[in-house]
DNA sequence: CGCACACCTGAGAGCGCTACCACCACAAAC
DNA sequence: GTTTGTGGTGGTAGCGCTCTCAGGTGTGCG
């Protein structure tokens, strides 16, 4: 941390500073082929003297790799990216990426137009997708110049591995909960419908509705606590004997409990309500919500990780999702 | 949109296409110095048809311009960066980054070494930093080299313009709300009280609680749901007559409800209870939460914006927070 | 002694791009 | 005629780094 030159010092300066060529500092210090403990010991102290960074932004342009990570969530409008659980991905990855020196960059990808994922295949300054709110066209259009740079956070193809939470399991145990709890007509509000890994919890639903000779019963709702809402009055006069709603989403439960409270139904006594997602706020909602969890943080790290490190992986990685039993059903 | 070469296409391709030399294909894709007008349609197309997209890293390199922003949260420890708030940050700063080609990165800063800092300053790959929940000390140690690209997320300095929400006059509004609806003996739960910014809400009930005459009721929280309700429990505790509990966030606020109502007192009837953010779930939960808006999202696109165009900013840029009176208070 | 095989080092090419500079053609002004 | 633009163009240096390659020096072995 020599005198605070208006210049950063380059490996030139290092170089120089320890008398050995720019080659032996740049072995020494990337920690590659050979080099003398007398050389090695010169170039750490020259670097920590001049309180040298590497710049990764030339080691990336020689070494042809990417820069940043771009998290692109596919959607019908960039509304999508205003959701809490997009905030948290970008978040996680962002972490696990600044050790590397890769930025996260975050961007909708608009159903339906596949230019935008050519356009990041030839990008060089992209070292990985995270594709979020994926479907299956899209996940067609994954050029292959971004096979094995390209994951997705939600449903998977053959070309693409994905990262998910078990989205049946949840639903599963939640639904088990509810029917354990004496409920039989239990109403789903479920996110968009054009979201392929959304449906897994609604096919889990039907089945598990369908087993037990009991009603399916499917209002359709966005993940977002004002539809999820309106949702649970819908369904509740459509069908006026529902005795539980299983939101896809905590803030859909959320919404929804609000919504059965504004038209002085009680929650659980008059209808149970669950969700999906564990969000901090669900355990200090009244009352305090039930729900299964969702480990997002954790998704975003091992996806960002696995495109970080560039090794293989298999087609798809489910986390679990354990149910937490609270006060809503 | 060529055939699916192995390899993204080069500015030599695109020129070599358009039948002229790379300065030239450089300048019109620049968009700066003389080009024909025939040079410019041919490159334009020779680039179209190759899908070419510019290398931001060589561009970078030679410019001496930064590939990303770095969101340095400071704290005790790593656990700040769980916050929601800090998501929100990160998230739409990653937002307006993707469009410059400029990715973001999610860092812990240690409080009180400065090291972090001085790195950040030397590591020419950092086109800015943001700088959250930033104390004096973290201020005087941001190096010279960094200056002008750096701003703060919260407390400022003479060296480095802050963005902030309006702390004062958020508490402010839900100070005077609860004092309109009659509440006497307010107790208010701090965020941590080594975070500068915070205290700005803490002077600012101080402030106003003497100037009425009123008992200063101090309890430090951590901005979360669980301290927040050990927090209430403990001013209750303290001063039974606490007939308002103001939160200086919404998951302090609802950690309180919910200990409260734990303890068998109804909110509002009992005890009122005001929040400060206007998160999602203030609106939906029981009771909805009266709360001052604090626009993340907006603040955090300026400040990411004000280092992207590197034009000199205002010291302080406040945005305004205005009451949201729902049911709780 | 010759040869192989370590270990160690520096020269230098080149990643893809920008931007400085020299240059050319042509027209207008002196 | 010469000078001075002015629009258009290409050559090329060089951003900071990695990594190949050629060339050392020293040791063990036949």
């Amino acid at each position: 941390m020599e005198t605070p030159t208006a210049r950063p010092a380059t490996l030139d300066d290092v170089a120089r500073a320890a008398g050995v060529s720019r080659a032996t500092a740049s072995r020494v210090l990337g920690g590659y082929g050979f080099a003398s403990v007398d050389a090695r010991d010169r170039v750490r102290a020259a670097a920590d003297r001049l309180g040298y960074v590497p710049n990764i932004t030339a080691r990336a342009l020689v070494r042809g790799a990417g820069v940043r990570l771009v998290v692109a969530v596919s959607g019908t409008d960039a509304t999508v990216l205003d959701d809490p659980y997009v905030d948290r991905l970008v978040s996680a990855a962002a972490r696990v990426c600044a050790p590397h020196g890769v930025g996260v960059a975050l961007e909708w990808l608009p159903l339906g137009a596949p230019a935008g994922l050519r356009r990041l295949g030839d990008d060089r300054s992209v070292c990985g997708v995270l594709l979020v709110n994926t479907t299956a066209p899209v996940l067609d259009a994954v050029p292959a110049g971004l096979r094995g740079r390209v994951v997705s956070i939600g449903t998977g193809s053959p070309a693409v591995p994905s990262f998910d939470v078990d989205n049946a399991g949840g639903a599963d145990a939640v639904l088990r909960h509810l029917h354990a709890g004496g409920r039989r007509r239990i109403a789903m509000v479920t996110g968009p419908r054009w979201l392929s890994c959304a449906e897994r919890s609604v096919t889990a639903y039907e089945g598990l509705m369908r087993a037990a000779g009991l009603p399916v019963r499917l209002v359709t709702g966005d993940f977002t606590a004002a539809r999820g809402g309106r949702a649970a009055l819908e369904a509740l006069d459509r069908w006026p004997d529902t005795d539980a709603i299983y939101a896809a989403s905590d803030a859909t439960a959320l919404g929804a409990i609000a919504a059965l409270r504004g038209r002085g139904l009680r929650v659980p006594h008059d209808v149970a309500v669950a969700g999906f997602d564990d969000i901090p706020y669900a355990a200090v909602s009244s009352p305090a919500l039930t729900t299964a969890t969702h480990p997002v943080a954790r998704i975003a790290t091992a996806a960002a990780t696995a495109v970080l490190d560039g090794r293989p992986v298999p087609p798809v990685t489910a986390f679990p999702s354990t149910l937490v039993a609270r006060e809503s059903a």
